[in-house]
RNA sequence: CGGGGUGUAGCUCAGCCUGGCAGAGCGCUACGUUCGGGACGUAGAGGCCACAGGUUCAAAUCCUGUCACCCCGACCA
């Protein structure tokens, strides 16, 4: 390609409003560019970069035994009413609706419509195992959509969905997706790091995120540096801290105007946070749920949900909050009635709490679990945190941000029964498809390349993922030996099978530099008088800067040997 | 959804406080000089100052409202 002829502008100067490395590298190499939160064009480079991601993805599923198929991704409402997700995607979903008011989705996710295809083929244990793919666009509409290409309102998955007989033929299957993903994240070379996740409340056994650790990531995993337990913040185990010991003592009200909060109390009472016992308000499946836990940890939702089996947890609203009669700021489970009460381990376990009196500006000393309330359920709820004891062996957890690339997940059947995806087994018998599902996000492969391979000056492009093989800076074009050469290489390189970024404008050469290091191909090819007076073109690696000069008939091969 | 910030040329921004001709640098076009790490000169093109309403003789500038974008948080099958 000439550059001349190809749709390109790189900027020189930092676009504003771009926080992100990727970000900034992905806007001034004039990869993509935004046309609303959450919306990017690619343009001919960047779109080069995202076909070759997708064809290494593609390489290592079909390696597996995937097999690609494509799906719509304009749903009929229906399919997501089917599994119920409808709900409980709410406003995450794109809905719109047909010229005869018919209810549709752009797909978030597509495990409803696979299934479909599946079950129209799959009838007999004969037909399975069978694992599924495409490389699709997702539509999700983001509350905040982020960081350049980290969080899209549409973005391109690779989902892929295995049909198992058993639960240990999916652990076969699951193995296969999480080495797939390994081999994916070698070849670009972005470093991930596996950490086991929540599977959620609707069945699922096993899952983990890949993830890419960096600190402008969104999400946060606790790591163990001892025995390397690694999972994101909802998942995460731990032993908290022990609560004080002491004997229960008599129960006693006190005045504590225009106190509301759990640093109010430590402030007044000289007590520390974890001899508080915090009031959280949930609503759960349009139900209220009251929470307990001790006033230094917090809740965690997912947790939460997951020991309640619910589908869908949010914060109480305050006309919830108001019809409930709770006293905001001085609430406590001691007296409640009229909602289910949840405790976590830490406050039945500990003694001689502060809590709320449930009447404004009063609270209690002394509250102790099994004399002064009792709760409907027990569990541990509380969110991990840095410094908190790793559940396996003790030792403080640490925590890192980090982009989650990819997820694999034992889905069990969830989707098998709600779209009907069965089979008769070798006794006749008609049984539920055991799925698992696993999804790679294309553009977050591309930022985190570009996070993970960069320097001052640009893009350092991992030569599987280049959008060309070499870059060709051609100087002094109108001299006769300059463009025969020139010739030669585009000849030799298109008889190779190798691509050329060539730059044949008629700039300074400190420009077309600037431009190679900053889009990022592996070798940068310079032909000039000067290159061929010592006998070829100046070869320069994009990584090392080393420079040799190699003659035009090696240059093929010096650039093939970096590839491999 | 809560908090903060920003909307002026393709990009980065100044001008706004204190109302009075629409600006700079980069980029773009033409010509000339230059020619191996973002050269220089000359001449140009390019604007609904986010949008709507208001105040005023006069609004990019002041007031009100709306929208968009970015950041933090909440949220995130």
């Amino acid at each position: 390609m000439r550059m001349t002829r190809l749709l390109l502008k790189t900027l020189r100067e930092l676009p504003a409003d771009a926080d992100m490395v990727s970000h900034q590298l992905l806007l001034r190499a004039g990869l993509v560019t935004p046309l609303a939160a959450g919306l990017y064009c690619f343009s001919p480079v960047g779109w080069r970069v995202m076909q070759r991601l997708a064809g290494i993805v593609r390489e290592e599923m079909d390696a597996i035994g995937g097999q690609e198929v494509h799906l719509p991704a304009l749903h009929p409402i229906e399919t997501w009413e089917q599994s119920g997700r409808a709900e409980t995607m709410g406003q995450t979903l794109f809905r719109l609706s047909d010229r005869k008011e018919r209810g549709f989705a752009l797909g978030a996710t597509h495990e409803e419509v696979m299934s479909i295809l599946a079950s129209r083929s799959i009838q007999s244990y004969r037909d399975l195992p069978v694992m599924l793919y495409q490389i699709q666009t997702k539509f999700r509409d983001e509350a905040r959509p982020r960081g350049g290409l980290v969080r899209l309102r549409e973005f391109t998955m690779k989902d892929a969905y295995s049909f198992d007989t058993t639960w240990d033929a999916l652990d076969h299957s699951y193995a296969l997706a999480f080495g797939a993903y390994q081999r994916i994240f070698e070849r670009v070379e972005v470093p991930v790091i596996p950490v086991l996740a929540d599977s959620g409340a609707i069945g699922g056994k096993d899952s983990q995120e890949f993830i890419f650790l960096t600190e402008s990531g969104e999400d946060e995993v606790l790591l163990c540096p001892s025995c390397g337990y690694a999972a994101n913040a909802e998942k995460a185990a731990f032993a908290p801290p022990p609560p004080l010991p002491g004997e229960p003592l008599a129960l006693e009200k006190i005045s504590t105007p225009g106190q509301k909060t759990i640093s109010d109390l430590v402030r007044s009472l000289g007590v520390e946070a974890r001899q508080t016992n915090k009031a959280v308000f949930y609503r759960v499946d349009g139900k209220p749920v009251f929470v307990s836990i001790r006033g230094d940890l917090d809740v965690n939702d997912v947790k939460l949900q997951n020991a309640l089996k619910a589908k869908q947890v949010d914060p109480m609203d305050d006309a919830m909050l108001r019809a409930s009669g709770l006293v905001a700021g001085s609430a406590s489970a001691i007296g409640l009635t009229g909602m289910t009460i949840v405790a976590d381990t830490s406050v039945t376990a500990a003694s001689n709490l502060v809590a709320g009196a449930n009447s404004p500006d009063e609270h209690y000393l002394n509250t102790n679990y099994g004399r002064d309330w009792q709760a409907d359920l027990v569990a541990d709820i509380a969110l991990a945190r840095r410094g908190d004891a790793c559940a396996n062996c003790g030792t403080a957890l640490e925590t890192r941000r980090g982009i989650e690339m990819g997820h694999v997940f034992k889905l069990g059947t969830m989707y098998s029964e709600a779209m009907g995806v069965n089979y008769l087994d070798e006794a006749g018998e008609r049984q539920l498809s055991i799925m698992g599902c696993y999804g790679l996000g294309i553009e977050r492969m591309l930022a985190a390349i570009i996070e993970a391979n960069h320097d001052a000056n640009g893009i350092m492009w991992p030569a599987a993922v280049s959008p060309y093989d070499a870059h060709v800076v051609a100087l002094n074009m109108d001299q006769e030996p300059v463009a025969e050469a020139l010739a030669e290489l585009e000849r030799a390189f298109a008889g190779a099978g190798l691509s050329l970024l060539i730059d044949d404008r008629p700039d300074s050469a400190g420009i077309k530099f600037k431009d190679a290091d900053l889009l990022g191909v592996p070798y940068r090819l310079t032909v000039s008088p000067r290159a061929l007076e010592k006998g070829g073109v100046e070869l320069r690696e994009r990584r090392t800067g080393e420079t040799s000069v190699v003659a035009l008939a090696d240059a093929v091969d010096r650039v093939k040997q970096g590839m491999a």
